[in-house]
RNA sequence: GUCCCCAUCGUCUAGUCAGGUCCAGGACACUGGCCUUUCACGCCGGCAACACCGGUUCGAAUCCGGUUGGGGACGCCA
């Protein structure tokens, strides 16, 4: 059986770069019939806090990639990664090294001005030293030869064993490095791919020598190309919103960040719009793409509309219910919310949007919008407003095709366009320029309510005309 | 600096492994039009790319070499 696994490191949110990685892993897992392992590499203190780990843990589920193992917290592992270093070092794989940061710092500097990559220089190798305060423990790596894999997407990849340096496995506080605790975790939980980030590729030769050193079986390793800022550099917070909960909170749909994320690197011909199961159907590490590519926000945005458009009015009014209570709505009437939904749903690209949207009808109160006030709630309209509202006030039925009846007639004797009249009412019953369909809003909004919000629109244009 | 990786429209990409069907296809964005009670949706159209130079070949976006450009890694971070 198959097993992959996300391994966030909880010093900050989960952004889209990392949900990508959690996706191709999962994805993978899914389609082969395997285990999707969630473990957070908490080994750095400093740096991990409980409230990164509540975030990644929020997001996963948020993005509905369920794990089947986890998560496991490698800060509870030590006695793990302990056993192993022994063992190394009881094997003659990896010593004590005595030399200070100082030294170190030093040995850098010193191959750096030579034109070579900075590295240890081997000093405490075959010194045979015993453990002492501040020292630490590393792995001997080979003075020669190479080492090689075949990446799942990039193809053979291999690195001189002369370009490696002895890496510290062990630090002077006794805890595990990542390269150590990484390689021992993936032994200890059976892990046959390693879906990554491309920044690792260099960690890969690394990793592979300690699984050698240990005899253990290498696993399978597919490096996902990096996602890059619009200014085509590495992705970071000053490219603005990245964090996974930023585009909930936004108003996103976790299939629609899901859809733009798998998109970003692996195609699937011309196809861009995948369910879960297809994707899940036709996902390959093969069709996944070597080169870096920038994440495309507006693309997102109109993968949302669309999933938005395609989404059955239950599961947005479930959706958006969020979203109005943020916007101060409480007690709301779910019939009404599914009602609403259903007309601004091919308008919203997003459910704050939606949200906004929705304000005309479960709100009590509406306010003019300045510019729509200006334009269209001009005295002129005053006789037609009122001739109307006693017409509709007496409708015995109050729907859009019996409104639309009452309208052609309407229309037809005063001798005007419906847009002569649209507009303007518009304005007085959502309070906006922009808004579904007259007939529907009127329906939606009922007759006792269209009455009177025509009625205070009529008000409001005879105190403005006063007041000039 | 050293090593690793990469290179098709502004962006995501198809095509590259098995060279001709590609004067390069799709999507987003932008844009012209149609529809229309507004905003959207929808429909029709437009703009726009094989980084460069050599080589192999009857023929190269596709294969090879180099150049340039970009990204990544060089931590007692992960």
């Amino acid at each position: 059986m198959i097993v992959t696994r996300f391994p966030p490191s909880p010093t900050g949110y989960l952004h889209i770069g990392g949900a990508r990685t959690a996706l191709f892993n999962w994805l993978f897992s899914k389609q082969q019939g395997g285990k999707f392992i969630l473990r957070i590499e908490d080994t750095d203190e400093q740096r991990s806090t409980d409230d990164a780990t509540a975030a990644i843990l929020e997001s996963m589920e948020w993005l509905g990639l369920s794990w089947d193992e986890g998560p496991y917290f490698q800060s509870r592992r030590y006695d793990i990664y302990n056993e192993v270093i022994d063992r190394l070092i009881a094997d003659g794989q990896a010593y004590h090294c005595h030399c200070s940061p100082e030294d170190l710092e030093r040995q850098r500097q010193n191959a750096r001005s030579k034109g070579l990559k900075p590295k240890y220089d081997g000093t405490c190798r075959d010194l045979g030293l015993d453990p002492a305060p501040g020292s630490v423990v590393r792995l001997k790596i080979p003075l020669s030869g190479i080492t090689q894999f075949i990446d799942l997407v990039k193809g053979p990849i291999r690195f001189d064993n002369e370009e490696l340096d002895d890496l510290i496995i062990r630090r002077s506080n006794g805890s595990p490095t990542y390269h150590l605790a990484v390689v021992a975790d993936d032994i200890s939980l059976g892990m046959t791919h390693v879906i990554r980030g491309d920044d690792h590729v260099n960690n890969t030769p690394r990793q592979i020598l300690i699984y050698k050193a240990l005899g253990e079986p290498i696993p399978k390793y597919a490096h996902l190309p990096m996602i890059l800022g619009p200014d085509k550099t590495r992705l970071s917070k000053r490219h603005g919103a990245m964090s996974v909960l930023a585009y909930r909170d936004m108003g996103y749909l976790p299939h629609a960040l899901l859809n733009a994320l798998a998109r970003l690197g692996w195609s699937y011909g011309d196809q861009e719009k995948f369910s879960m199961e297809e994707m899940i159907a036709k996902f390959s590490l093969e069709s996944v793409g070597k080169a870096a590519g920038v994440f495309n926000a507006e693309k997102l945005l109109d993968l949302n509309a669309w999933y938005i458009r395609e989404s059955s009015d239950e599961f947005l009014a479930e959706q958006l219910t969020p979203f109005l209570e943020t916007q101060g709505f409480t007690n709301l009437d779910a019939g009404k919310v599914r009602e609403v939904v259903s007309i601004l749903k091919v308008r919203s690209k997003t459910l704050v949007e939606m949200a906004e949207g929705a304000h005309f009808c479960l709100a009590e109160e509406i306010t003019y919008e300045k510019k729509g006030d200006d334009k269209f709630l001009k005295p002129g309209v005053l006789e037609l407003f009122e001739d109307l509202n006693n017409r509709l006030a007496a409708m015995p039925e109050f729907n859009q095709e019996s409104i639309e009846k009452l309208f052609i007639d309407f229309l037809e004797q005063k001798e005007i366009k419906l847009r002569k009249l649209a507009q303007p009412l518009r304005v007085a019953l959502t309070g906006k320029t922009a808004s579904p369909g007259i007939f529907e809003v009127m329906e939606i909004l009922g007759k006792e309510k269209v009455v009177e919000r025509i009625r205070k629109a009529a008000a409001h244009i005879k105190n403005k005309k006063q007041d000039a």
